[in-house]
RNA sequence: GCCAGAAUAGCUCAGGGGUAGAGCAACUCUCUCGUAAAGAGUAGGUCGUCGGUUCGAAUCCGACUUUUGGCUCCA
């Protein structure tokens, strides 16, 4: 019985994503026959290789690459493993420095291995496909040139990293393909800027998002529900400066700890000011402005905070990771007594919220307590247990990163799955043991004993700008009808119509939908592909039929048309599908 | 920050050592139209910025800025 007939299909899959490294790094030393060689391990969506070249590649060297290994793969070439002594691996790759520093990696005592295919050989643990002729030489594809440092330290020396996505066969990898083309047609910052949302300016400055009209609209409404939800959920609203002096940050230790992640200082008055980069000190302020009674927890704060965070250059994307964001931040002050209540409530809180956008599917990272923190272990275990027992009470699918949390306390992070399958983390909830500490926040119990209260810092969307990019990809810019930007289009047949429609607009207006006549001299056509193009969810096409029977057909942006009725039927179907978010047209 | 690619009209993009092109959008005029593009015309660019090479640079070279992909996947 062959072993790999006990192989998993995705170990199976990863067998031969490694092979195909192998093969890629054999054409890549056939033309290159005094290059590096550095690791090619399999990835998520195939593998790719390291090397140390004697010249740039340039994106055509991929084509070379891709034929000579469909060659080599089509050569039917045997994966021949050999055990060697230490001393034999040495010899064989003495010119390979890479190779070397690897195998005084391999712990003493375990078996070193050796590849071989054809010419190439390689230092690895395998395991391998038996033959080329496993592998399809139509189910890969070499995808780009990258850079990368020697096992990923910014010390070492770059390297080149080829990437290749590879399959089991053509059809998954062109299914692969296809999806990317997805992904591209769903990139936030492409739709941004067709459906004229927002924009970056090189002039004012990088990661700075400039939020345009129609972009602000949708803001607005994810805002303006957002406190409607928190008011309802027992929060207050606080509002806190945009920056603060030194002390602020001496005092929660910022510029110890996150000193990197700031903006550099303005002086004033002989005193340094930052931008603030959490808003956490702020609301410790609001706390400590008076003695607070066991009576008055739990406190919760929440406040659109726009804080300012130094990312590095290269880290820049779009909306998802800027220098200038606000984040939907709330602070609770809890006795020891409400914590598991307050977590329970908060998760709950934070899950109905994603759902309320549109997000079901939602898994739980739970992260305990690193070997270094601050806090007592007795605080640590209790906020762990009812972040646990809180995760399981709502039945949530979890994974749990032991020692994963921060130094001043543990956390749960929500990641949901966007429409394509694709993981982003949005909400967090966090204790922290440190600030309190720092900040001398103390309330008086019952028994008349100053306390430290339980501090926890949550976030439910994550950053409004994040958010607003995640959910853009989700729905590919075609936003559900309470949070597209412009709901209704009226389009006016002809120009026999125009006071009709404007007077519609104004009646639609005042329902508080978000509609407009397009009133330009247009075709009626383009107006509807304008419309379309924009991904307005209703068109109501208005002519001489209309304004003598007085019942609209509506078009969907979908391109379906729907008969709801008169005027008044159909503002009842528009509230009952706007007031109740929900996400079909 | 580091490596590599990119930057040409508002947008999408072509071109390329001899001085700038298309489509769409904009503007003007004509058409008044029934569910994704009516016609004609006009205007629009220091070819990202600064420097160098050259008789001549948008083109070649360098620096800078911005942007894209990497820099997490471990023989």
């Amino acid at each position: 019985m062959n072993m790999a007939d006990k192989l998993s299909p995705e170990q199976k899959l990863e067998r031969k994503r490694h092979s195909m490294a192998h093969v890629m790094a054999e054409a890549v030393l056939d033309m290159f026959p005094t290059a590096q060689i550095a690791i090619g391990p399999a990835i998520d969506t195939g593998f790719y290789y390291d090397f140390d070249l004697p010249r740039q590649l340039v994106n055509d060297d991929l084509a070379v690459i891709e034929e000579k290994m469909k060659e080599i793969i089509k050569s039917d070439r045997k994966f021949v493993r050999t055990e060697v002594t230490r001393d034999e691996a040495r010899e064989k790759f003495k010119d390979q420095k890479y190779k070397l520093e690897l195998l005084e990696s391999i712990p003493e005592g375990e078996t070193v291995t050796l590849y071989n295919q054809g010419n190439f050989t390689d230092l690895c643990r395998g395991p391998h496909v038996e033959s080329t002729k496993k592998l399809d030489p139509r189910s890969f594809k070499l995808m780009n040139i990258a850079a990368a440092y020697w096992r990923g330290k910014e010390s070492n020396p770059m390297l080149t990293r080829i990437y290749g996505t590879a399959w089991n066969n053509k059809k998954d990898l062109d299914a692969y393909l296809t999806k990317l083309k997805d992904i591209e047609k769903r990139d936030h910052r492409k739709l941004g800027k067709e459906l004229d949302l927002f924009s970056m300016h090189e002039e004012a400055g990088p990661g700075l998002v400039y939020w345009h009209p129609k972009g602000a609209r949708i803001r607005g409404v994810i805002e303006d529900f957002w406190r409607k939800e928190h008011y309802k959920n027992g929060y207050e609203m606080v509002y806190t400066p945009h920056v603060g002096k030194s002390w602020l940050w001496e005092t929660s230790g910022h510029l110890d700890f996150y000193h990197d992640g700031m903006y550099p200082p303005m002086e004033m008055d002989k005193a340094d000011y930052y931008a603030k980069p959490m808003n956490c000190p702020f609301h410790i302020m609001i706390y400590n402005n008076t003695k607070r009674s066991y009576r008055d927890l739990p406190l919760r704060w929440a406040e659109l905070g726009t804080v300012y965070r130094y990312e590095k250059a290269g880290a820049l994307h779009g909306l998802l990771r800027v220098r200038g964001f606000t984040q939907d931040d709330a602070h609770l002050f809890v006795t020891p007594e409400q914590v598991d209540d307050e977590i329970l409530t908060v998760l709950k809180f934070s899950l109905n919220m994603l759902h309320s956008f549109g997000f079901q599917e939602i898994k739980a990272y739970l992260s305990t307590r690193p070997e270094k923190a601050v806090g007592e272990p007795e605080r640590w275990a209790t906020a762990t247990e009812a972040l646990k027992k809180a995760i399981e009470k709502e039945g949530l699918e979890y994974e749990v990163d032991e020692g994963g949390g921060a130094f001043y306390g543990p956390k749960i992070d929500l990641k949901i799955k966007d429409a394509i399958g694709r993981a982003w983390q949005l909400s967090t909830v966090q204790f922290d043991f440190n600030l309190p500490e720092r900040f001398n926040m103390t309330f008086t119990d019952k028994d008349g004993q100053e306390k430290r209260p339980y501090m926890i810092h949550r976030a439910l969307l994550g950053s409004i700008e994040r958010f607003f990019g995640v959910l853009l990809e989700h729905y590919a810019g075609a936003f559900p009808a309470w949070l597209a930007p412009e709901q209704v289009k009226i389009i006016p047949v002809g120009d026999n119509c125009f006071d009709y429609c404007k007077e519609l607009e104004g009646k639609l207006r005042m329902e508080e939908f978000r509609a407009s006549a397009d009133l330009s001299d247009d075709h009626m056509k383009v107006k509807i592909k304008n419309a379309q193009l924009n991904k307005v969810p209703y068109m109501l096409v208005v002519g001489e039929k209309e304004m003598e029977s007085g019942e609209f057909s509506v078009r969907l942006r979908t391109g379906k048309q729907q008969k709801w009725g008169d005027y008044d039927s159909f503002v009842k179907k528009l509230h009952s599908i706007v007031d109740s978010h929900q996400i079909e047209l």
